[in-house]
DNA sequence: TTCGGCCAGTTCAGTGAATGAACTGCCGAT
DNA sequence: ATCGGCAGTTCATTCACTGAACTGGCCGAA
């Protein structure tokens, strides 16, 4: 997938957002940053990504404006941030069809601890939450066998607010 | 993006998501697919993508159990449907962020012509509708000039329900 | 001041996938 | 028999990803 890989549709939207987030690793850099990442060695580590890919993803999402570096770290901006709903729906597909044992993460109202649903609407308050009042935690699906013993997956692994820096 | 690519994080649902649809072209193929597109030829003039690649992702959805084969077409599968809220979002992300002249695409609920929201729940009844009752139309930042020419593009830019046939 | 470690990013050779154009093979209609 | 359209394959080229090693800046301690 070429940077300016133009898929020829420009009338669809799809296609558009595609040729920024639509590359392979970007969705999992973006889901990261939501996860409290902000540094280049720990995405790096966590993702297995080899580091010149990542060089040249974080480069092109601070100019698609989607990142931006503030003192060395790379944080979501609020383009980024509008970026929850697609994370949230792709999981949402994913823990449907292959996580036989239920989500493997559960989202909550951070306000008011109820719970979310795919899309993000509290079920205490009846309002839809966004990203900074979203709380993470394991969900019934999360296989703790499965995760790897590194301190930052450990930390990633304990129910935190979204954003929430390590 | 190889096929079992295997993005080691095994714990999150979006990794294993994009395992499926994370590939290049691959959600366009889906797009495309709800649009009404169920054949071959139809998908490679559409797109402009390679036949080459064409044919290993339609035979890698129809294995992974996304699209079927039905009297040599392409259909979505009940599984396949479920990714609408994932397109939803990334319409939604697309035209909020590259399309200042407005939603590209304007989506109704088909029975009572309420416009939904991007979480495609209705104006008008309130419910949450699913793709095969939305209707979708060129909205305010649709641009004709934009469009090409061709018979099968023209039938996709006028006012239809999702999924239905060319 | 110098040494060493850590962190961010670059370089590079090897591999594998995408690209685009041409080709094959299978119908069904004439 | 043949023609045309559709589905899919083949192939040489190009391009991006991979993984490992390397560079260079920035501390803090000796």
């Amino acid at each position: 997938m070429a940077l300016p890989s133009t898929y020829a549709d420009r009338n669809c939207s799809l296609a558009r957002a595609l040729e920024i987030v639509g590359e392979r690793w970007t969705l999992l850099i973006v889901r990261d940053a939501f996860f409290g990442i902000r540094r280049f060695g720990d995405f790096a580590s966590q993702l297995g990504i080899p580091r010149a890919v990542l060089t040249n993803r974080l480069k092109f999402l601070v100019q698609e404006n989607v990142l931006e570096r503030v003192d060395g770290e790379y944080l979501l901006t609020a383009k980024g941030l509008r970026l929850w709903p697609v994370l949230r729906a792709m999981m949402a597909w994913g823990d449907e069809h292959y996580s036989p044992g239920g989500a493997r993460r559960t989202f909550r109202h951070d306000a008011d601890g109820g719970l979310l649903d795919t899309g993000d609407r509290c079920s205490t308050c009846g309002e839809v939450v966004s990203a900074p009042d979203v709380r993470i935690e394991p969900g019934p699906g999360f296989d703790p066998g499965n995760a790897t013993p590194d301190p930052v997956s450990a930390l990633l692994n304990t129910p935190r607010r979204l954003l929430e820096p390590l």
